[in-house]
DNA sequence: ATCCCTGCAAACTATTTGCACGGGA
DNA sequence: TCCCGTGCAAATAGTTTGCAGGGAT
């Protein structure tokens, strides 16, 4: 219903393209390129155009029920948004990807508060690296 | 000589087009985007192609000589590489970045290296927010 | 009934690639 | 001399936009 919700608030119409990009975007937890969501949209409704989806993410991202991450140099993925003192562990081998929750962040946060003058909004971290599933894989 | 000397480590050529890329790199402690690359190296020598120029930035980044971000959601930039304790302050109002220096970076990756068995590599941290140009000038 | 949102198709733009020649080693 | 790196032009791919009709309110 948060959809739905927000959607009314913010003057715009709950239509079938915006449903089904936001369930597509809740059933995966994970970080989704533009094309997998278009294709994920498209098996459960073939009917649904890309340009549609494109400008679903564009109004959710501005609506903050989504974010955009830059993660690789590939391509950019959205999620469903979480608070940002969840950070992103990238695999650069399998590319997989996972969240992290740190205090790390918050003490940046802290830190930028007292020492300089740039008022903090967001803070995106990205940690490049390799995962546990790919490091004992290395080991073989 | 950073230049010449890794390029031929690398059995690579010493060129025009290499040579005025970095120079345009150097020249401004900024973040470039590729199209501002282009531009200043046209000023330079308007008889470089902008395929040398993309092909060049992907041979830097590949030497680690220059470092890709995705600052912003609009288009990647380039930099000369730095330490990654080196985090990037995006101005949201005015698209200003500038560098700080924070020791949370190193907590950060202490703290992975203890808790997780995720091995970190790179750490990217992007803090968007208001520089303090653009507070004072919403004083008025 | 209104007009927002959509599907469609075309446009756009940044980046990449194939190829033959010229310049660096 | 050798062959890597270049300029050129065409191809590619992801995303955006104009338009007219249909659906949400």
């Amino acid at each position: 219903m948060l959809l739905e919700a927000t959607l009314r608030a913010s003057d715009h119409r709950m239509t079938r393209p915006r449903r089904v990009v936001w369930d597509v975007l809740n059933s995966t937890g994970r970080h989704l390129s533009a094309a997998e969501i278009v294709d994920a949209v498209h098996e459960l409704d073939p009917g649904i155009n890309s340009s549609s989806v494109y400008r679903t993410l564009g109004l959710f991202a501005d609506l903050d029920l989504v974010r955009e991450s830059r993660l690789t140099d590939e391509a950019s993925t959205w999620e469903v948004a979480h608070p940002d003192d969840v950070i992103h562990l990238v695999c650069s081998l399998c590319g997989a990807t996972t969240h992290h929750a740190t205090d790390a962040v918050d003490a940046l946060r802290t830190q930028l508060g007292a020492g300089s003058d740039f008022h903090a909004a967001g803070i995106d971290v990205r940690v490049t690296g390799t995962c546990s599933n790919c490091i004992t894989r290395l080991h073989d």
